[in-house]
DNA sequence: GCACAAGCACATCTTACGTCA
DNA sequence: TATGACGTAAGATGTGCTTGT
């Protein structure tokens, strides 16, 4: 039996799953509301009257949304039982790549920069932003697009970070809840009805990724925290057990002759044993020996 | 096998913005 | 109320790695 906990960034460390890419769809995760660690930025994003579903996030250990990070902790059924956490099922949210992509360069975006007329919007963000601030955003945020066609070293003003409107970023995380990886094309689609360039889109998507991980990271801790917590206190719980039977024996000695009472699973086998006077039978059929369990 | 491009993760910088004294 | 310091979120950039051609 391979047991592996990680705590933050050690891929290589599963040698189970070489490529997490081509993991079953199967895999559990901690949802991060159960931890009270849903992002508030995105609660800021997200307008409590905005009649869309709340974005949840799939922050699954081991999707393909981070490929080369796949969480594992809850690989080990008897950790999630451990501490109560009963894990969610969830679907794939990324499952399709288009093999033939186009032409996806910035160079290519920018024949649609915002300022082209060539470009056809599906939707018009600008518009749709009903406050000066917004509009302030959106000015900036065409600043941005001038800079792409312009190199910042011409006008030697030092760059203007632009911000997402409130419905960029909610289309944003909308399409990120779909799929966390963008093929070329999707990229271009996005760019061009949010009106940003379609590095823009990319850059958001890689810092989005990169944002839930860190968050998952957050809740794999707050997990093996708790975990440990939990094996503490059982392993406190069994020594306690041990010192009171071994009393007993030296006080009794026959009385461990009895068959017991009470039966105890050995924790990284899962296997059930029924503990008697010096012998100790599984209830399961295959070899006791194996998975790290130590016959007593 | 090598070169190249594309995409990604990751670390880091930079800026906008909210909070608080 | 205005303001400056401070912390945080998030957009942007650079770098190295992987993968496909």
């Amino acid at each position: 039996m391979e047991l592996a906990l990680s705590l933050g960034d050690t891929p290589k460390a599963f040698s189970l799953f070489e490529n997490p890419t081509k993991l079953p769809n199967k895999s559990f995760c901690i949802p991060l509301e159960e931890h009270g660690l849903a992002e508030k930025s995105l609660d800021q994003k997200i307008d409590s009257s905005d009649p869309r579903p709340p974005i949840q996030l799939n922050l699954l250990p081991s999707t393909p949304v981070l490929r080369s990070q796949p969480s594992p902790l809850l690989r080990i059924p008897w950790l999630n039982s451990a501490i109560g956490v009963e894990p969610a099922r969830v679907s794939d949210v990324n499952q399709f790549r288009l093999a033939s992509v186009e032409d996806t360069t910035d160079e290519g975006a920018a024949v649609s920069s915002p300022n082209s007329a060539a470009s056809y919007y599906q939707m018009d963000f600008s518009i749709m932003n009903g406050n000066g601030d917004a509009e302030a955003r959106n000015s900036s945020r065409e600043e941005g697009a001038d800079r792409n066609t312009s190199d910042d070293e011409e006008n030697g003003s030092t760059r203007k970070k632009l911000r997402l409107s409130k419905e960029q970023s909610a289309f944003l995380e909308d399409s990120f809840k779909e799929h966390t990886t963008l093929n070329p094309k999707q990229k271009l689609a996005l760019a061009k009805q949010l009106n940003l360039r379609p590095r823009q889109v990319e850059v958001w998507f890689q810092n989005r990724r990169a944002r839930t991980k860190s968050k998952q990271t957050e809740v794999d801790c707050e997990y093996l925290k708790r975990c440990c917590e939990t094996l503490t206190e059982e392993n406190k719980r069994l020594q306690k057990e041990l010192q009171e039977l071994r009393a007993l024996k030296t006080s009794q000695p026959f009385y461990m002759q009895l068959p017991a009472t009470t039966l105890t699973m050995c924790p990284s086998c899962e296997r059930v044993a029924t503990n008697t006077t010096g012998t100790t039978t599984t209830k399961q059929t295959t070899s006791i020996t194996t998975g790290g369990h130590r016959q007593q």
